[in-house]
DNA sequence: TAGAAATTCTAATCTGGTTTAGAATGAGGA
DNA sequence: TCCTCATTCTAAACCAGATTAGAATTTCTA
């Protein structure tokens, strides 16, 4: 293997373990668990297939990286951007940027979070458990940030915000099933999503 | 085969069919595409594997047929359900009643549904065609309220209800993903779906 | 209730994809 | 340069399921 105090990350065979699980998120947030082909994720890679073993152990054990990588990420994106909202914001608008981030980082920057979201709950039971994990820490940031909202008497008091805040997640991660960037401006979804909470949420 | 003028849809063995097509629905549904073993559908349905090839030509058949009667049966449902409405309801309250009817069918009422909706984008691009054809005709339905309501004046001038329609049906398609009939009510989810539309999309 | 047709079964085959074996190549240090 | 280790390749083994063949059974009709 390669990646330790020896041998740097930019090593040659630390890019291309990374190339490979590019290769893999890539493949896997296109078609689906069930439709990813070890010889494609090679193919897109530049390597023939058996490569990959010499830095996965097996085909599931790449899937339940990129799934975790994927996870792990959005939540460290939302996490950040979280961190710099100035002092004095509301958690209305606190809320606005997580959406925001959320979205544009799942629809531009990450082939790891469409392949974790579109794919949670089709690969087997055991790929589950690490990247679950994280989404649990992703779904508790969001919790949080809603029940400070309704606390502070930004949310409607007789508004239930653990079903309203699985039913906001849904319609975000669902946006991985139809988004085209050629027809749709990602502008307009953000603040449509927006306006979803803000308005379905907010006090009137 | 079997279903026609001469047997009737009761005989035994269009009730074995039946019973195929609801098993792979049931496994469908529960395990997804990449899940899905004949033999796993043939066990439910109380047959051998090789059984199921006296009905349906192939495995993909067999999906296929599951995908295209879940797409359907949802449509006609919430068709049923909005023909019903008394004729004075504005289209908000339609809205309602669909949003109440799409729920309700998809968690308490079909396999189908559920099956349909969690594997669309994860089966071969050919089983996708007919479902695909039900989906668009379903997609209107919600176009048609929504662009009636927004001529109304029941929605936001300024909401771009193309997006909101889309994120809707996703937040509601999305709840297959993690509803359980044990820890939640239904009641309080829909209510939590409705005031997200009526909130976030209706008028102040 | 015999015989034909429909249905279902067991056993075998086929297939595409993952994984392993082991050889070839290449990069880096003595 | 030569040797060693890391990396990657080709070829082959392996496997889990889907599918097919053909026999056995059940159902229906006359």
């Amino acid at each position: 293997m390669s990646d330790t105090a020896t041998t740097p990350p930019t090593s040659k065979s630390a890019q291309t373990r990374q190339r490979i699980l590019d290769a893999a998120a890539e493949v896997l947030s296109r078609k689906g668990y069930a439709g990813t082909r070890l010889g494609d994720v090679a193919a897109v890679a530049g390597v023939q297939a058996p490569a990959i073993y010499y830095y996965f152990g097996s085909r599931d054990e790449l899937v339940e990286e990129v799934m975790w990588v994927g996870a792990h990420r959005v939540r460290l994106h939302v996490e950040e951007v979280l961190a710099a909202v100035p002092e004095g914001a509301t958690y209305m608008d606190r809320m606005m940027v997580a959406v925001d981030a959320h979205l544009r980082f799942e629809l531009q920057l990450s082939d790891y979070a469409t392949a974790s979201i579109r794919n949670a709950g089709h690969v087997p039971e055991q790929l589950r458990v690490r990247p679950a994990a994280e989404e649990a820490l992703y779904s508790r940031l969001w919790r949080d940030l809603f029940v400070a909202a309704q606390q502070a008497g930004e949310i409607r008091a007789d508004l239930d915000i653990n079903v309203f805040r699985l039913l906001l997640l849904g319609a975000m991660n669902w946006v991985v099933e139809w988004w085209n960037p050629r027809t749709r401006s990602l502008d307009e979804l953000v603040a449509t999503a927006q306006a979803m909470v803000r308005h379905g949420a907010g006090q009137p």
